[in-house]
DNA sequence: GTGTGTTTTTAATTATTTTTACTAAATTCT
DNA sequence: AGAATTTAGTAAAAATAATTAAAAACACAC
């Protein structure tokens, strides 16, 4: 039985949502407002949660980014408003789907459903490719079952890599993915992060393919 | 000390996971293919179940559904697909977890222990690592049998990470999910905490592992 | 309120990572 | 083939981060 969140200052709504949730076989909780919902969420495995934007005290969007620092539970963002751009900031803050009022509370528990679905099944624990097996969530990198050491930087390269195979990136492309856009360097930078993660990935260094004139890109099976 | 039964036939493996289950603090019984595990699960008080799915004779899928007959034990199944469906039908029969070789042992041993946790009717009256061992109820902590003397903060940070071994936190995360996402102060809080703690630990302050840059581990084999 | 122990902040030291600058090698183009 | 351009390798410089230790702020019991 999943536990559901639901933030939502509006009495009415709230019994609505709780209602179909129910329907659909999950627990509710409710939280009037955002202090609310951040305590629930620090005490108690929520499995996702329902945020309503409009709130006093500390509206959605800041609930959101701060339930990112202490959860990655699917959230699914509720508003009056069909703006574009509150819906960009919704997902830049770490919403996984969004809703526009009035809506069809059939299909909120769909969309509730098929997160919840495509979360449980526990997200990539591993990546690999060829003898590289990376560990996200311990931030650790095997090679050939033994284990290797990578700075920050050439781990997020790899694992931007591995995340991104068979797609070729420029230096300027990898900078702003990697670096960020505010990066004001060199773009030899990259050359030589490049060239210590091969190093360090021996034989298997090969997977790193220079474009000439074009950039870098991964390749799985090489 | 939890008992724990591995379902696998490559010798190799076997020992790779005993290896760490051992050191977890945990017994270990081994079967070597379905049935021998469905006799040992019978016959013997079970806590949790790692469970390969290809096997000889009766595979992993059908192990699951069977066991669940006779216990609601937590189940870890491995596996070398990575297969979407797979994970599904591992799900479907009542598994609890999924593993996809090649894996890292230390993150089943994390996820082990997360197991035993959610599971045990009397949640782990004892925590260990290595020479580290707490007793959550009264607080207490022991280092190779000695007891040595905490700070709440250092108590709440050591415990943090023993229930959260081998992921990394960066400091905000640890200062969000210990101190609380309202605390303001500034993050080298947490460095000078992480510093008495491990001066605390002597040889044992080993076990947490600074990530340039990420933040900080907790690594039981180490 | 004073005193003790804990927690947080600050600042200096130390260690590590990242960047730059330079040279060598490779590749492309004419 | 030879010049020009691009990338790779090296090492040193610069920037950044982590660890200390010590002082300041805070909390709590007496």
């Amino acid at each position: 039985m999943p536990n559901i969140l639901i933030v939502e200052d509006e009495k009415n709504m709230q019994d609505i949502i709780i209602e179909y949730m129910k329907r659909g076989g999950h627990t509710c909780f409710t939280a009037d407002d955002g202090i609310d919902a951040l305590m629930i969420l620090k005490n108690n495995p929520m499995d996702l949660m329902i945020l309503d934007i409009m709130m006093p005290h500390l509206d959605g969007f800041s609930v959101c980014k701060m339930a990112r620092e202490i959860s990655n539970l699917p959230i699914i963002m509720l508003t009056a408003k069909s703006d574009e751009e509150d819906k960009l900031k919704g997902y830049k803050y770490g919403a996984d789907d969004y809703m526009t009022k009035p809506f069809s509370p059939k299909i909120l528990l769909a969309k509730t459903n098929a997160l919840l679905r495509r979360f449980s099944a526990n997200p990539a624990d591993t990546l690999s490719a060829g003898k590289i097996t990376i560990f996200p969530i311990a931030h650790t990198v095997f090679l050939d079952g033994q284990e290797i050491t990578l700075t920050h930087k050439e781990y997020e390269l790899l694992f931007f890599f591995m995340t991104n195979p068979e797609q070729i990136f420029s230096r300027e492309q990898l900078l702003n993915r990697i670096w960020g856009y505010d990066f004001e360097g060199n773009t030899r930078t990259v050359d030589t992060h490049i060239k210590t993660l091969r190093q360090k990935l021996g034989s298997e260094g090969k997977h790193i393919v220079t474009l000439i004139r074009s950039g870098y890109k991964f390749e799985v099976a090489k």
